[in-house]
DNA sequence: TTGAAAGCGCTAACAG
DNA sequence: CTGTTAGCGCTTTCAA
């Protein structure tokens, strides 16, 4: 190892120079496809050797310019700030780097516009496939891959012109919600109806969640009003907010004594809050931290659940009902179907066919280490 | 717009044809410096309607075999489980998109050949920069892409071949250690030392954090036993564990009623734990969920902090105090040595010339939203 | 104001 | 068993 610096870098040219073979050879040779060729395993070790001792690195740009394949593997993820993307992205790159695929994330928080500009650019970079996660447009992010001949999968949030693998949304919800329900009842003593808080009406799982959270209602005999159904967006100021606001609605006080939604009127009590079904973790942290500062806690507290995990609020105290989904399974089903279009590689099957495009549902995975402490 | 897919991607070739121009000028405008080669606007308009139509888009890998530079970043990162890394990918991949450059991150789960790995991967997919956060061996990253002429910077955890962003841990850690050793006073009535748990001993972080852990007790007058730093590592179960074992060792029992560490001998209470600085908010969750399993919470808790910030762990009623690493400015620092360097892009200044490999310390921020409830 | 042509580093026929 | 050659799509002189 001479150079520890070198202005250039180092090409097939030069090894091949430095092994007095050809540029063919070397490229051959460090493909790992060189008993094809076969060429003489001297040359081969010899090859190999002078390219460690050199350093060489490959020139993926030029070697997928020219064979028309990156191996590259594009995935769009919406933010970093919960353990269920955190962990879809780690699943996710483990998985390609096992089949020997470069995976490139991008975090577009939930900004549409952010979405799409980030598919063109992974486009440019010339992605072999683009994973969509909990995209806001799913079908756009198709339709423009689609124009380069890029497959895509949905993932999270599913769209209509490609495949998707998503919770199954409305089992979960409806088991959560019963939880809640049952738990509530434990609590209070009697049944009423929970608030749904968190999530965006426009996206395909909080109202997939929603037809769960209200049907596991309607199996209790429990109407639910439109009043209590929240579905303000995912950051946690926006629960915070909302919650606060329907609350005060909710409650007698000194602004609006008689203002209170009709069919709680019988049951209501100044401390009692209703029971919780909160769309994300970050929805719940603006709802935990409103609750706290207004001293909900403890015995006031209501019964609650959360649509996703997170191993601090197993450990909140606030005996606090989860559903965790099943990202290992979800990315199974994710890497399945790459692995068998990449086998099929004939053009007759087109990755996204319309007859092609499906919607896989993965059961997600109750949890409940609540109750752990401060009883 | 008439084709909706297409086998072949569209090329500056086919663009041009459609705008009877050449391929030259179409790649002049498409770059925005057609005003440089005095391009007729009407000509420029022309090319850029048709590009839009067709759904262009270009093919970065060839554009930057050609031009030598990629124009992306890349950037190495341990996980994606807890707030920190996640906050610096967000603001990572948002300031490198504001300048234009394309981020990818990668994720290494702390495995140092993984790391290498990574950043090989990396250097063949021809990134201009690469940041190392969190590196278990960022001289031997820098290494590897020096030799490729590529520049690195590190953070979070430092190295001696590259500029370093990294937060003041010695500072931070010790601010911490002194709040804990108050709360202690105040909740036990008296003075003992704290134990410190997680981290690595080989990181830097990790022995700046103790020094300002000792260096605290120091100024309390009281004298740190080699005992009570627990070095396990980060994750939640070796925390778990390396508790347990410290804690088994510390109270009598039926297996050995008389192993108790001698300074802590006059004090010992069977519920009364010692005060812990956790190292990480992974650490964190390990040593949390013993606690709970033991019943040491509410009044049994111990005073507690912890080096880095979870937003759960604020409301989790265990009135523990955090320490928040200022990302957005470790971040702003970064990006400051990236810019200046793009400015003077002589050849004179060597990316990372010994003369100029320097460590950036940023100070963590406290915080203190404790005691919010279940006091 | 524009086009032709060379070549970035690599792969894949094809020709020995 | 191995080398020559022709591009992949783009940028960049250079020449008009």
């Amino acid at each position: 190892m001479t150079q520890v610096r070198q202005t250039k870098k180092t090409t097939i040219y030069d090894l091949a120079e430095l092994a007095g073979a050809s540029a063919s050879a070397v490229s051959a040779v460090l493909n790992g496809n060189w008993k094809k060729r076969r060429i003489s395993e001297k040359l081969a070790q010899k090859i190999i050797r002078i390219a460690e001792e050199q350093n060489y690195a490959p020139n993926k740009q030029a070697s997928s310019l020219r064979s028309n394949k990156s191996k590259i593997i594009g995935m769009i993820v919406p933010k970093y700030d919960n353990r269920y993307f955190g962990s879809i992205v780690e699943h996710f790159e483990a998985m390609a780097r096992e089949r020997g695929l470069f995976p490139i994330i991008t975090c577009t928080r939930r900004d549409p516009s952010l979405e799409i500009e980030a598919a063109k650019t992974m486009l440019s970079y010339q992605v072999d496939w683009l994973i969509a996660t909990g995209a806001t447009d799913p079908d756009k992010i198709t339709q423009i891959c689609a124009t380069s001949g890029v497959p895509t999968l949905n993932l999270d949030l599913p769209g209509t012109l490609a495949t998707s693998v998503i919770s199954d949304n409305y089992s979960g919800a409806k088991a959560l919600t019963s939880r809640i329900l049952h738990n509530n009842q434990q609590r209070q003593g009697r049944l009423d109806p929970l608030v749904f808080i968190g999530g965006r009406n426009s996206d395909h799982n909080t109202r997939e969640r929603l037809r769960g959270f209200c049907e596991a209602h309607r199996e209790y005999g429990i109407e639910v009003s439109e009043a209590r159904i929240l579905t303000c967006g995912y950051a946690a100021e926006k629960a915070e907010n909302a919650l606060r606001d329907f609350i005060s609605t909710l409650l007698p006080s000194a602004s609006n004594p008689n203002n209170m939604e009709p069919n709680l009127k019988p049951n209501i009590e100044p401390n009692l809050l209703p029971g919780l079904f909160v769309n994300s973790t970050i929805s719940l942290e603006g709802v935990i931290r409103w609750m706290s500062k207004q001293g909900y806690i403890g015995k006031k507290q209501p019964a609650m659940g959360c649509f996703d995990w997170d191993p601090f609020v197993a450990l909140l105290g606030h005996d606090i009902e989860m559903v965790k989904q099943d990202v290992p399974a979800m990315l199974n089903a994710i890497f399945e179907l790459i692995d068998s279009s990449a086998q099929g590689d004939n053009n007759l099957t087109e990755p996204n066919d319309k007859a092609q495009v499906r919607r896989i549902e993965i059961p997600p995975l109750p949890i409940n280490e609540g109750t752990l402490y401060c009883s």
